[in-house]
DNA sequence: ATGAAAGCGCTAACAC
DNA sequence: GTGTTAGCGCTTTCAT
């Protein structure tokens, strides 16, 4: 049996509500220092574990945070950052994280009811907006603190951080453009084209320069991409520069072409998109566009602890730049 | 006010009692199906979301598992691997997956009880040993399940799934030395060598074929190992292989030699360890021991749902190898 | 087949 | 300063 509060009160001849008193707040005055030693003694020597639960159904907190992450592909190196970073920051909180990663799939449960939005004091929705509405069946939770972050797929009417990559995107663009490079494709893992910066600034900038698009669906990660770069090179020869949706197509796109013997950036030119460190340690660095990662994960965190402190505060709101880094992947030839 | 099973009882005309039974027993025979029927549509219209809180209290079961890594650098690819792993198994049963990524600080953080172990149904400590025994102020639960897993920091006493390294890591020797290599350095971040695979095949196969041992002792990460490798080749001039303790280290050296100019493997093999999806996308991919990762996974979290269902069955125990796979970066010249 | 009642371990309001 | 007391929302005997 494990120890409870009730044991020490025993073992120190005191209520179990003093035990509390003494083992909770550090600074009530209302206790003795002698007695809050004796508990706090007795407690350590008989090896004393708070029960969380009880605690959380009588404070109504659990001391837990999710983070609802939209993960479809296992190298998806970018969300390992961003769990890295929330469980930072929450731990020296003296949070708990909860890792919900979601993908499509966990769409079509929370359509049977099969899973159930996590019992936390504050979500942090990293471009899980779907899923975790889905999670909610649809309908946004008001006793539940959430933020939601990311560059798309954002929730309305919650505290978010968006990264914005319009004129990363754009500069990444007009750099390809400017060179003189006529074929530039676009290759995304992502449906929402529309809806997304990267695809808008490469159909904008394209048009604009008179430029035929052309848009390649791919699967995530990087193995997916490696194999769908070359079929595409051998069957319809290679662009003059690609413009990737992330990091990891690109990487996968970097070693499709070198399997193919193309050089980069002398025959191709590649572009990528949030700024994993793995871009610099090909032996070609892959320019990409930088996603202020810890930016957006300290403000989302400080965000949902004031919204947990305080319920009723105003909406808080920002927008961090994503910018567009050259490397040697697109240096001119 | 959140809805609870009294709310559902008072609309359906039934005691909550009812109510609970008919929401969690799908099988129970004890209540009429017209009933159930009734509470559970109530209980749908009304959105009623469990407190979890209410029910770990009663059933002292939290549904909740925890992952405790051992994580010293954002850049342990690795774990996020096990992290991903999982998840989805965990998910497949229906548990939350608490993450505890820890390290040198929570060792200091746990000697100050600033850290106190989670409040889970059960416990995967990988290569975590460490810091989860300091969390328990040194001394191992008995009331919660854990598993420990991975190739070395492994618990006594526990369910445990061991990655061998050891055979791998002489194949990686004997390829390296059979080519003749003579001046083969061994990089690593871990300070405990002996009793590590990789250090103890490194010693034994050099000093069985009277070579002289190189040990070199880097940061973690990709970063620490490049900037590294680079002073000590500058002063030192580059040893014909490297044999590194890992495939970030691996791919950190790599790059710290390309910045060099010098070549791999003409001019210097690299041998890593882990199998990272990643060292197959440099020019010149890595060879590697590759860990079966998800056979550990898969295991660990069989044998802790196993030991959570029934506490009192035997120890579980298995060992699972890791193989060298020759790439291009260790190609006889 | 259903309801009444007890209690899980804890916190906090109130009494002394 | 410390003790008494009343629940938090739920599951689970035990009655009926």
């Amino acid at each position: 049996m494990r120890i409870t509060i009730r044991d020490i009160a025993k073992a120190s001849n005191v209520s179990h509500a003093t035990v509390s008193r003494a083992l909770n707040r550090a600074s009530d005055p209302f206790i003795s220092d002698a007695t809050r030693a004796r508990v706090i003694e007795t407690a350590r020597s008989m090896g004393y574990q708070p029960n969380r639960a009880a605690r959380a159904l009588v404070t109504g907190r659990t001391g837990q945070i999710s983070l609802c992450l939209w993960t479809e592909n296992i190298h998806n190196s970018h969300q390992w950052n961003v769990t890295h970073m929330a469980h930072a920051v929450m731990q020296s909180r003296s949070y708990e994280l909860l890792v919900n990663l979601v993908g499509y799939r966990t769409l079509e449960l929370a359509e049977k009811n099969l899973v159930s939005p996590p019992s936390v004091d504050g979500i942090i929705c990293y471009e899980a907006a779907p899923a975790l509405m889905a999670m909610f069946s649809n309908s946004l939770p008001t006793h539940v603190p959430i933020v939601t972050a990311g560059a798309y797929n954002l929730l309305p009417g919650v505290d978010r951080v968006e990264t914005e990559l319009m004129e990363g995107s754009l500069q990444a663009m007009r750099h390809l453009i400017g060179q003189g490079k006529k074929r530039i494709a676009h290759l995304a893992d992502d449906l929402r084209r529309d809806k997304d910066a990267r695809y808008v600034a490469y159909a904008q900038t394209m048009t604009e320069a008179g430029l035929p698009l052309e848009f390649l669906e791919t699967p995530s990660g990087r193995a997916g991409p490696r194999a769908l770069i070359r079929d595409y090179v051998r069957d319809r020869g290679a662009p003059e520069a690609i413009f990737c949706h992330n990091d990891d197509i690109a990487i996968g796109v970097y070693r499709g072409l070198r399997d193919l013997g193309i050089r980069i950036p002398q025959d191709v030119a590649i572009v990528g998109c949030d700024g994993l460190e793995d871009t610099e340690f090909l032996d070609v660095p892959i320019s990409t566009i930088v996603q202020p990662l810890d930016k957006v994960l300290e403000l989302s965190c400080e965000y949902l602890l004031a919204r947990i402190q305080n319920p009723d505060r105003p909406i808080q709101t920002s927008r961090v730049n994503a910018v567009f880094v050259e490397r040697e992947s697109s240096a001119s030839s």
